[in-house]
DNA sequence: GAACTTATGTCGGTGC
DNA sequence: GCACCGACATAAGTTC
């Protein structure tokens, strides 16, 4: 966790103005700018990423290797992967409801 | 195991596969599954940011403000970047157009 | 036939409607009224069925069965499903790329 | 009976199962079995549905509609409709109140 | 027009 | 016991 903020519901009157009102939008304007900042930061590395995986469907373009092809594959594998996952919930599911867990 | 089209033996061999292209198949199944891989291993970071972000969201519901209107926002303020960026590729336009570049 | 706007046959009326275009007109509004109903009764028979799963999966719980555990071998099941016709696709992908379909 | 869980009168035989409950077991199967299938019919029927919604969206697009007007058209209806529901429920409320129903 | 992302609605769980 | 909340499934919109 970042440490950012933690002053919701403090009503600090450090920088107390007239209006307390204000001075708790001035804080939350504050606070919600980091949140949005940190979303957008993020959502930033998540582009690049998504370009990044762009770059190697072209790659494999570019070794004859149709996208469609490459994406029915990783489709593939993934629902593997999630069955396998999925089945071991199933199981824990199951042991608990029988109180084996 | 049975591999597509892994014909060998056959004499009338309409669909017969030479062993030089099993060599390159071999060669081109391992290309190919390495760029899967590296797809794979993005997929992963991606999907780790994103729930990155999903936590962003929570902790500011958390802190009070709802996810409709911190989506807005960031929208909004997606929307402001991208008019920038239009309206700086329309200045360097004139500006190139001007031979000013 | 297109729908509304369709202008042909009007002489020198700048403003007028003639006959033809309220017919039209009233030929569209039909039309899109009709295809309006067909959709709300389709939506109707859905969620009728929604609600028979509903309380399919209400009969289950009656019986013993949690819900949690129904949903989870459904949704097991259905990607068997999904990965067995992703296979055959799959398959056809191979062989049309092999010339051989 | 019900299904898994069912654990009366066991003393110390933690993880023993009985042919009593094997038996069951079967049943209870079988019974989830019947229960699971009719779900995934009903699911069905219900993709087909949605299919047929798609394909009047398409129909009408083919005429000149656009899908967007018409899901607004459908949405207001569908909110006329909520909110007559609406009013005729408070209408009730209040005959009830005034012991007039 | 197909795939990916975003948004909305629904459902089951949980806390008062 | 009910209402809130988070999670999941579906639907809509957007982009390539």
């Amino acid at each position: 966790m970042s440490g950012i903020g933690h002053n919701s519901g403090s009503e600090d009157d450090t920088f107390a103005v007239s209006d307390e009102q204000l001075g708790a939008a001035n804080v939350s304007a504050e606070e919600l700018r980091l949140l949005i900042e940190r979303i957008e930061r993020l959502e930033e590395e998540k582009k690049g990423i998504a370009d990044d995986i762009k770059d190697v469907y072209s790659e494999g373009k570019a070794k004859g290797y149709d996208t469609k092809t490459m994406r029915k594959i990783i489709a593939l594998r993934k629902m593997d992967a999630d069955a396998r996952r999925e089945m071991e919930a199933i199981l824990e599911t199951y042991l608990a409801a029988l109180g084996m867990d």
